[in-house]
DNA sequence: TATTTACCCGAGTATTTTAGTCGGTTATAC
DNA sequence: GTATAACCGACTAAAATACTCGGGTAAATA
């Protein structure tokens, strides 16, 4: 679980074709302009997510990706386990060829710690991300007629 | 709020400054060799510890580094954070430059989701960590007697 | 059937980050 | 004063990232 800007291009284009999710399907070239990533780029990621099952592509004129799923069944942590191929576990990595005990001890800490951040990131779902966002613009609507107060609900306080 | 290998040669030479506590200092030739990790590397990570008080340094002889506060007391999230030294957002970071309003939604979105995963880091302690393990061995050396059972109980399970 | 669209694919490249080396300086215990 | 070990900066090798280029191939439309 490696967790970069790979991982954000990933997340990024996902939730771009959720929010624009139509039944046509959404090119490339759309969302090379509106995030401003380069368009073959995104092709390489995008390999990457159809082969997951991620997205669902449509050849020819009109054609374009949409996701396979729902919104509310992708999460995050597919989508960046997608793109980042588990390069596996740099050294000492199951095989144990490690010269004194000690060493492994602190490399299972650090894949504990790795499987809680990957068992976070399964909990959240491109549509938690999308909701929030809008009860995050709703809020700065209302800010603008009334004073503000700080607004510190966070996503996961709303998932199981 | 990045997460690579460099922030676990961080975590894991903080750990191992954590686990060999004593009331004399500990080393980097020490730690460098118990975890396979370069001296002069750990020098330039620990100086960044140092600098974000992490750590404290005795020079000289009998010298070497001791952790700041207690292992109870350092979350896993500001070790990563002493040693990425948050490189800006890229691109239209604050600053707006984006073309039209669509991009900086789902620049948002990210932003939100990484600062979920720092409050998340931020809840996990060294110590929290170190017990973990421990726990881990008592199960290990009980399944040695009786037949195995699925463990998985997790770090954040006991964290408030 | 020709053309356009847009996915598909691999190879190559520039930039950045990571990881590590090297050569030295400074503080301090003995 | 000498050994130790932190400090410091600059430099280098290797890898990952971000991107380009040049072709393909499937399918819709004309």
């Amino acid at each position: 679980m490696k967790l970069t800007t790979k991982g954000r291009y990933a997340v990024t284009a996902m939730l771009d074709l959720a929010i624009h999710a139509e039944s046509k399907p959404i090119t490339l070239s759309e969302i090379s302009e509106r995030q401003g990533i380069s368009l073959s780029y995104l092709e390489q990621l995008f390999a990457k997510l159809r082969k997951n099952e991620l997205v669902k592509s449509v050849r020819g004129p009109g054609g374009g990706y949409q996701l396979f799923n729902s919104p509310a069944d992708i999460v995050v942590a597919k989508v960046i386990d997608a793109v980042n191929e588990s390069t596996d576990v740099t050294a000492c990595g199951g095989k144990g060829n490690c010269h004194d005990g000690k060493q492994c001890i602190t490399h299972d800490l650090w894949c504990e710690l790795s499987e809680q951040i990957h068992q976070f990131l399964s909990g959240i779902t491109l549509q938690n991300v999308i909701d929030k966002q809008k009860a995050k613009e709703e809020a700065q609507r209302e800010d603008n007629l009334r004073p503000s107060e700080p607004n510190n609900t966070f996503i996961l306080s709303q998932v199981s």
